[in-house]
DNA sequence: GGTAGCACTCGCCATTCGTGAGTGCCAATT
DNA sequence: AATTGGCACTCACGAATGGCGAGTGCTACC
């Protein structure tokens, strides 16, 4: 009993149930793989993979199934990767071009991986912590509004309103936003909280409050968990293949709408920034997406991953492909970024 | 024959309708609504309203259902409002007054809508053409690029990056700012086209180029039609009430992401600024949202409604309940916005 | 015009039953 | 010891059947 050709047989149930989302059972197996054996001796395989718990039966008279454990193996040990042609790579890289500010790159490339993998993607804006400062800028609204602008080098842009309590002169306020940018351009923005505290001290004592509701809403912003955005794109993927999950998509949709629980598991997976990571089935930990999977990567510069970016699809999907989507899509997305 | 009646009668089939989502018989109907006559007097009003088009029965043994043009007639003349309660109202208001930036209001108020209809709502961007300059602002990045970022009045910010043929010295760069922002602040943007292009002749000869490519690109930026943005929230509630649609909800989430689509119906919408406006199943003019009405109405101040806000739901949706919501959302989202 | 009675229609649901794909096991084979 | 052919068994699925009941349209009557 071979231990290989029963990994070969695992991965033949994989890449037939993945095409047909029909049971397989051992004669179809035999007729559309060269595995040289007969339909018994696959059956004997198959009856040992499911005493390993790597794949089931739906029911008793019917073929097989592979369980979330089953993926699991084939997409750590049994996959190879299928490089995407060199069309879509060029149209890839035209459609990104084309972009003319972060929200239009973000947009365009969640919309461009949900149209690759035929299935939801989703892009994490850039993490304000991970980014540097690109210009500060304090503009006054009426007279006791300040507009504070926080242009990172990533191209993102945060806003607050101020209220004040006095009215400042146009003086100290240009003075403000000089000694500002000159402190914090280029600066991580985490690195960023010890020099705003020092800010204060270089002004005038009536102007302190000023200074000091500006810094601090700068550092508010800057430390905000809640400002973590993503995006969604494909939606109508899911109901695309119409039987395509066992209940109805209802929970699948809530899951995907509670951005909480998309955050979570970005930020789980982040732990392997540099390569692609996957998450099948129940291992997402969410009762609504224990028929899905999640295969992300981080996007950014080598080492340093801004954020992330992924698609969700039935765990019924084709692994190889859906990887190479998301890593060609994130490559790109970094390049145009740092360019 | 009541002509009253026959009305009555239908007001009381979608009533019933919308409430049991079955199709309602004579029977029924005489039970539920004091009436004052038999199933058999009814019997005769249905056919007179089947006649006429306003039901139909989905088969001949079935009760009757309203038509699109059933429930046209039903908004137009058999409905009175319900206004919210004013706990709900307080809720909005608490709600949206937490709100940061522009942004998060937009996100707020979709979410918002979304959860007090049940529905799907949208929420459009304040129209760039709309609104009036707050502040524009030059940043240099690197030797040959100007990032251009436009704020309006409204808290959009939109930015564009600008590839230089030359270097601009830095004091260019601020007397162009001066500039620019005496120039164009407090202008609404359209009214901006003529007074940017008499810019270039303020300046140097050399430094014209410059001038030049930066009020092409705010231009550009203010004309795109593309730049209208648009927010959708609780697709999730579409898969909620299983049977709603008769086939699959594909083609209605497909037509969801169509921003094209929801686009064109917002800006046909439009006509009546200040009203709600309802637009019920085939009306839509669309395939995939035959099976659903949009419901939407104007924001921003009286009589200049910056952009739309509505809620998307099956044609069998409660009108009266929600164009109250509707309205309401609007009304503390123009508010916010002023304020 | 409104009402009661009645025959008729037809979707829905539960039941039944045949079919076939697929399994597990065992004895025979290499 | 691994593989194979054979065989009995299981069970989901689809088609066919029939009773039930909600609802209608029609006609005669008030």
């Amino acid at each position: 009993m071979s231990e290989d050709r029963r990994l070969e047989v695992l991965r033949a149930i994989v890449e037939d149930y993945v095409q047909t989302r029909e049971p397989v059972g051992s004669r179809m197996l035999v007729e559309r793989h060269a595995l040289g054996v007969s339909p018994a001796t696959i059956r004997n395989d198959m009856a040992a993979l499911e005493e390993g718990g790597f794949i089931a039966q739906p029911h008793t008279s019917a073929g097989r199934v592979p369980t979330d454990k089953g993926y699991r193996l084939f997409v750590d040990r049994l996959s190879t990767v299928k490089p995407l042609s060199s069309p879509e790579k060029r149209a890839i890289q035209a459609f990104l071009d084309e972009a003319v500010d972060l929200d239009d790159v973000v947009d365009r490339s969640v919309r461009l991986l949900a149209q690759l993998t035929q299935q939801v993607a989703v892009v994490q804006y850039p993490s304000l912590r991970r980014s540097a400062m690109r210009h500060l800028e304090l503009v006054q609204v009426g007279e006791r509004r300040l507009l504070v602008v926080i242009i990172t080098d990533t191209g993102r842009v945060e806003q607050r309103t101020l209220e004040l309590a006095g009215v400042p002169t146009d003086d100290v306020v240009a003075e403000l936003r000089a000694r500002l940018n000159a402190l914090a351009v280029g600066q991580r923005l985490p690195q960023l909280v010890p020099l705003l505290d020092t800010l204060p001290q270089a002004f005038a004592p009536d102007a302190q409050p000023l200074v000091r509701s500006v810094t601090e809403i700068v550092e508010e912003t800057l430390a905000e968990e809640s400002e973590e955005r993503i995006v969604l794109a494909g939606t109508a993927n899911l109901a695309r293949g119409s039987s395509d999950f066992s209940h109805s998509l209802g929970p699948v949709l809530e899951a995907l709408e509670e951005q909480v629980v998309l955050l979570r598991l970005l930020t789980e997976m982040a732990e392997d920034a540099a390569s692609v990571a996957v998450r099948i089935g129940h291992e997402t930990q969410h009762e609504g997406l224990a028929e899905t999977s999640f295969v992300t990567t981080g996007y950014g510069a080598e080492g340093n991953a801004l954020a992330r970016i992924g698609s969700i699809g039935p765990t019924r999907m084709d692994y190889p492909a859906t990887m190479a989507s998301v890593r060609a899509v994130a490559r790109y997305l970094s390049r145009v970024l740092a360019g």
